[in-house]
DNA sequence: TTAAGTGCAAAATCTTTGCAAATGT
DNA sequence: ACATTTGCAAAGATTTTGCACTTAA
């Protein structure tokens, strides 16, 4: 099946309506393999979608459960498109990720489980963000 | 020794110049025993610094490595004292963070270390940080 | 004395909000 | 037709920069 049959199919299913920016939104996520920031959606889409509407469709798909944030080591969010198994109430984001400080690229290092951990009592645990920042493969090999 | 005395060495021993905005930064950071956002920073220092300094202050003093920036699952920046094991170039805060998403306060849970993670080949790591989420100790009890 | 540090004002960013026009169903 | 979504403009918030004044050493 097509990418815009998925997409149009996925965003249906969420109630939202089938524009220009939001499939222009979702084959910028599909076309990478990797977490990508604000700033960097921004550059790729270029004019295809005002910068006011990205923010509020980023919102809305996370919000829906289509993609889900993650937080860069530098602060800044990286979006991601949300395997299958993410639903509305509950992301399954539990992998690490690896923040390269040169490209400022996010990885999902989906084969790296989360270790389990003793939380103090008191405490609950709502989610667990592991980010491992450094040199990627490919900056290492540039240089 | 009382406080003062140490925090006059602390910013000796790095060649800072002892000011009243740093040593109200000092104060506020050591009597606190979790890490404490910027905009709570302003608001717990009142008037006794003004806003620019404080980003200042607080870039000045991570450089140094007199305290250490723990980023919140929100993407703000959190601030807390260094242990004497930290340097200039070596920041250990290798532990685990814990975010409280009703208070916003971080807690660093010293007790549990990062365990070990098998990088992928070619990528190089610099820092691990790890982020539990939910709700601590104390609004669980007050919730 | 003098280099470092501070505070104010102002610029540059980043993010949100309000609202009229456009668009999908 | 009608509620949703968009884009612009403008407000708000956050962070940085410039520069003259102050202060620690």
């Amino acid at each position: 099946m097509p990418d815009i049959q998925i997409h149009n199919q996925l965003l249906a299913k969420h109630n939202l309506k089938i524009t220009a920016p939001r499939l222009s939104v979702l084959a910028v996520l599909n076309s990478r393999e990797m977490a990508t920031s604000q700033p960097n959606l921004e550059q790729l889409l270029g004019k295809q979608i005002d910068r006011v509407t990205l923010y509020r469709t980023l919102a809305t798909f996370e919000e829906k459960g289509i993609i889900h944030k993650v937080m860069g080591a530098n602060g800044t969010s990286n979006y991601a498109l949300c395997s299958t198994a993410c639903t509305q109430h509950q992301h399954h984001d539990q992998h690490v990720h690896f923040n390269c400080t040169q490209c400022l690229n996010v990885y999902c290092l989906d084969k790296l489980e989360i270790p389990q951990l003793q939380i103090p009592d008191g405490f609950t645990t709502n989610k667990i963000d592991l980010m491992v920042s450094g040199v990627c493969n490919n900056c290492n090999l540039v240089g």
